[in-house]
DNA sequence: CTGTTAGCGCCTTCAA
DNA sequence: TTGAAGGCGCTAACAG
């Protein structure tokens, strides 16, 4: 590194410029007070050493920082998505995007959200967008809005999508092709999505006169593996399901292994729905039907309730948008009766 | 907002625990020194006001700090899949990851990336991923990676996909079809992957003893609209090409939207294979055959490299990992002769 | 063991 | 029109 490598600051421009360091600050950010030939003479240097501010040093003292962050606790398919929906409905609105992923720890250490909202508020970002909170997040010194958190909308502004109606709809669907034993694998019962999910699986048997067989409902945890092992199990009992609605698509991937090792063909012998419709659901074998969410237009929608309430402005507390079956080639018609095994 | 609401500070901290705030920062940071009663209460009165230190704050002050940043131009699927492989290759290593966009002003305004590096590093990140970077990103203070970098493999430590080899395999596909008149979409040419696939088409093509027809190389500019205008007039020409090798999805949308205007059925009358295989390009009709680069693992890749030099270990400088064809629908045997408009 | 002092890079009064 | 002084929240040296 050579001799006055590091960080071009705001100093090096001063020296260099023959001025103080308020000078500069003041070209900068365009403030009056300058004398013409000062800016350019600044202007000049600073392009010429390639200066930038550095927004740590410029967040730790003014307030406002023009940047938006978006706290999530890991980077995978369904925050990625989100991501994207919050980037396009940010270009042009002069806010920068910063996400953060700041779960070091364990898996579902309760509370990411807080040390991260804690770590980067009051400084460095004027307001964020935080993806699942486990907790509720009341107190914060910035605006702050929530996507899908998993105790459901409490205080603070929530965006969501509507779980229970998607499940509706795809218990439906399956009712529609005839299927009258619809077993449903739930999700981390300690989560809003996974209640509504099923409390949706629920609604839509009772609306068609049908009893909700309590040995058809199993926790599969919103995972593949553990959702394989209960399917293997629920597949097997006497009088079997037709179908299966699984409360997200790693669920309803783990019940289509289960039945591939049982020998059911799929959708012939048995119908599988999954829930949220990540990419991984079209390339299945047989393509999966599942609930999408919206999820693109869930993060849009974040932001533009965000920057209302950077602008001063009062923005509705909670939104929720329409979920929509994508029907593939996991389901089909009830097969005519049933035979264990085949 | 409570009275004294806004951030936790130290300064909180140390005032409710009776202590100085040097000794608060002694414990927070688990410094010897301290005594064990004092530390116990300061632990507690932490716990109870939440506090946590600000990250800003605490940057400025000491060089690490943990965090690793990921320069994007924009949250679209390319950045959004490398992020992911980031991130899963990030956990348990005791980093955490900062995607920022910084890209406030239009599209391809060049050095958005210094720009970015410059605001955030000195402070902040302790080193960090760019993602195709238009420019040179020499003489930085911390560890820079860089992934799909648009000048190629300069002086910094560089990971990307081997754009020439994919663009052959693409060419061979066609050309083991029965395609001869192969045309070529190029992507812009300031740009290295554009460059390579171009090179590699070419390549295909004298390697197998055909001649290249300059008629048939046109410019797509990697972009949809663009792409589906220049392959109108392509398609329309005498002896037009029974197949298209787009230089990115985007292009092969473009030339698939052109083919169905035109009435040409694909793959029936008209080949096209893309690049990239955005997630988009299996649910094209029909599904597009296209060349896939490994982002999730050109992600994590970057990160292996970037801890290895952050250890202060040699990392080596580029990796270059392989493409795969993608087969799905949208090529297939070449028409025995080609009538013009059917 | 604890507290005082001195900045990190920047911006904001307020004087000169 | 410019510069000097102070402080944002924190940590690293020292002094007590």
């Amino acid at each position: 590194m050579r001799p006055g490598a590091g960080r071009v600051t705001i100093a090096d421009v001063a020296r260099a410029a023959g001025v103080s360091i308020p000078t500069v600050s003041k070209v900068i950010n365009q403030r009056d007070g300058v004398a013409p030939a000062t800016i350019v003479r600044v202007q000049e240097v600073v392009a010429q050493l390639g200066y930038e501010t550095s927004l740590v040093a410029r967040s730790l003292r003014s307030s406002r920082t023009g940047v938006v962050g978006i706290l999530v606790p890991e980077f995978e398919p369904f925050s990625t998505e989100l991501l994207r929906g919050i980037s396009s409905a940010t270009t042009g609105t002069g806010y920068e995007l910063l996400a953060y992923a700041g779960l070091v720890t364990g898996a579902d250490q309760p509370g990411w959200e807080r040390r991260s909202l804690s770590r980067l508020s009051g400084t460095l970002i004027d307001g964020a967008i935080v993806v699942t909170p486990t907790t509720a997040l009341s107190s914060s010194s910035i605006p702050v809005v929530a996507i899908d958190p998993h105790t459901g909308p409490e205080g603070h502004a929530t965006v969501d999508a509507d779980n229970e109606d998607g499940a509706v709809q795809a218990v439906e669907h399956l009712l529609a092709l005839g299927h009258t034993r619809i077993a449903h694998l739930r999700g981390r019962p300690d989560l809003a999505s996974a209640q509504l999910r099923e409390a949706g699986y629920r609604r839509a048997l009772v609306t068609a006169g049908l009893p909700v067989d309590e040995g058809l409902v199993r926790d599969g945890g919103y995972q593949e593996d553990r959702s394989a092992a209960v399917a293997r199990d629920l597949l097997t009992i006497p009088d079997r399901p037709t179908a299966v609605f699984a409360a997200n698509d790693s669920s309803a991937v783990g019940v289509l292994r289960a039945a591939a090792e049982l020998g059911l063909r799929v959708p012939e012998d048995l119908s599988v729905v999954g829930f949220d419709d990540v990419p991984q659901a079209s390339t299945t074998t047989p393509p999966l039907t599942t609930v999408a969410q919206p999820l693109a237009e869930l993060g849009s929608r974040a932001v533009e309730m965000l920057l209302t309430m950077l602008r001063g402005e009062p923005a509705s507390d909670h939104v929720r948008l329409p979920t929509t079956l994508r029907v593939r080639r996991s389901t089909g018609p009830s097969p005519a009766r049933v035979t264990p095994g085949a």
